[in-house]
DNA sequence: GTCTATAAATGGATAGAC
DNA sequence: GTCTATCCATTTATAGAC
């Protein structure tokens, strides 16, 4: 009944349901059925685009990959660019890792999904702890490697420094933006510019 | 077939098994089939001891609604009879915190049960805000204003020490606790002291 | 108190009409 | 590509025997 672009559009409604459904109620809680039902298909049509649901799971997890890596990439690339680090900039950055990373529309909802189901299965818990953890610590400590080698900061641990500078954003995104409405977030970024300015104030960083 | 006190007993390891499986696979996903096969006993059984599935999840509340009450009035009074404070105090109290509270048999499954649910029910993400942020967080600003007022250490925000304090538990605890196996413990503890020891370097606290 | 048996609803998944 | 109709397993919950 409908020509091929028609036919992606679906595919992709059905992907972005599911997603928001498996992020509320964990992937075997949301049925086929409600997915269905939220796209405005019947559950045939979703076996027609998805082989399974695990299926639907997996594109899920394709797309985010996609876009984490590309985060990356654009991360590095500001960060070559810039000529000087100021406490403000330090503080700008930090809500941008909160704000485009952890609060992205596709790794937001991936993530609670992940969240629940560490809990039983050991493939999401690693890939939880993989995109959640190392992902933003391993960048943070190369650019505060960086930061060093180039003179902004003092010369020492740079792992040590990366893991408290995301602990305030972790803290920040777990307080006061896991469950919560959008009113929220702006009290995690104001805790996060509060963090990061002390911290900038101990390491020497300028205002 | 059993006497009263059987039938206790009977209703606490029903209620403990379906506290490992909500954890595990959530509430909804945690069948009542699966809690009775767990608990040796048939589903039928289990609504004799409880009205029905909320009705376990409920006791479940209650249940550790009580441990951190009394919780909190042993670590107000373990404080109070507290002569000197360090830095190894410091960090002991923090491993404590982590160990006796976060990781508590009861506590910890009742949590993650808690942050399966609060993604689609209100009332499990004010119950988890509350049990996870905000009575640590109180308990710990109330600890440092004494502190301050016994001239342990410098009279300044309370409340912004004992997030940052705080911050350092909550952090080891979602990075190496949540969904890992027990050996992994041991890196939040040690996380914990090295944090904790930097924490008081800078506020003078004496090793 | 615990069981067997069963009802009524919902789950994932497929066949075949259009 | 999407639908109706259906299959079969599993779910919550109840009735009644022991």
């Amino acid at each position: 009944m409908q020509t091929e672009g028609e036919s992606t559009a679906t595919r992709d409604r059905i992907a972005n349901e599911a997603l928001r459904l498996f992020s509320q109620k964990g992937y075997s809680a949301a049925s086929i059925r409600a997915i269905g039902a939220m796209a405005g298909v019947k559950e045939s049509t979703i076996y027609y685009h998805f082989k399974n649901k695990q299926d639907i799971m997996d594109t899920l997890l394709k797309r985010v990959e996609t876009i984490v890596s590309e985060m990356k990439k654009s991360f590095a690339e500001a960060f070559a660019a810039a000529g000087e680090i100021s406490a403000g900039a330090m503080a700008t950055v930090a809500e941008g890792v909160l704000m485009n990373y952890l609060m992205n529309e596709n790794v937001y909802p991936l993530m609670m999904t992940l969240s629940i189901e560490r809990m039983q299965a050991e493939e999401a818990q690693r890939e939880y702890k993989r995109i959640m953890f190392e992902l933003p610590l391993e960048h943070q400590e190369a650019v505060f490697a960086q930061m060093a080698e180039r003179g902004f900061i003092a010369r020492g641990d740079a792992r040590a420094l990366a893991e408290e500078y995301f602990g305030i954003i972790h803290l920040a995104f777990e307080r006061f933006c896991v469950g919560c409405g959008k009113a929220d977030t702006d009290k995690a970024r104001a805790q996060i510019r509060r963090g990061i300015k002390l911290l900038c104030e101990r390491e020497g960083i300028p205002e």
